[in-house]
DNA sequence: ATACTCCTTATAGCGCACTCTAAAGCAAGT
DNA sequence: ACTTGCTTTAGAGTGCGCTATAAGGAGTAT
């Protein structure tokens, strides 16, 4: 008794616009994708998850071409596994250095806060 | 005596190329740049600093648009210091909300890769 | 039958932030 | 005098990640 969920479900539920989902797809991002005797997407619980993750790819600013390997990867089944942890430690590792990025500038843009804050005092 | 830095220099010392210089300050990022005699583009210390605070600005995904509303306020001189701040406070805002969310995402890859350790030993 | 709504594909267009090219000028070196 | 090497400008081109359009098909409602 899986849900059978539409394209539209699963915009509303990601977050992603059906052009994006489509375009997803089509770029080999997503695969595996099941249609209905209509043509129609018909997506899984399983789908979801994997969006999900692409998604959590994407917005650690993983690069599409290499969401793409790793969606590779995956399609081509257990053997890959351990190409896959490869591949996400590296992503791990660039991640932490992301956030170290971050971190040092905001501590900058905290300093000129505090300047402009002694200056407007002075006024 | 001032040292005067030619574009190359400030290329060097940035990591901006050339081309990226001249672009910023066609859009208005950059501003107050002296020329030579020739018509060659001097920059001071101060623009260094100027060029390397837009930087931070950029590293931390401020839109080229709103760096440049920065840029113009700094312009119009001290009477924009409070507008200034409160820029970069709701910045700062964003800046955290990026690292909380870039933090929670690695959890998420955190687990992946523990997940494909386990497939990875029970093989 | 006709209109409406949802989907499909292929392909074109967009916004951002650069990045490069072309044409020209000036100064030093041979 | 001429080549080299730096600069200037205006404007064209690039790469990424979408986003929109056009043309068409199937199912439901009137």
């Amino acid at each position: 008794m899986e849900k059978k969920l539409s394209i539209q479900d699963i915009a509303a539920l990601t977050g992603l616009s059906t052009y994006t989902l489509r375009y997803y797809e089509n770029i080999g991002l997503l695969s595996g994708i099941e249609r209905d005797a209509k043509g129609y997407r018909v997506y899984s619980m399983e789908d979801i998850s994997c969006i999900e993750f692409v998604i959590k790819l994407r917005d650690t600013d993983m690069p599409i071409s290499q969401i793409k390997e790793f969606s590779d990867l995956r399609r081509q089944g257990n053997s890959t596994v351990i190409e896959r942890k490869e591949l996400l430690e590296v992503h791990q590792a660039n991640v932490i250095k992301q956030m170290k990025e971050l971190g040092d500038n905001l501590i900058k843009i905290n300093e000129k806060i505090n300047h402009y804050k002694k200056l407007a005092e002075q006024a």
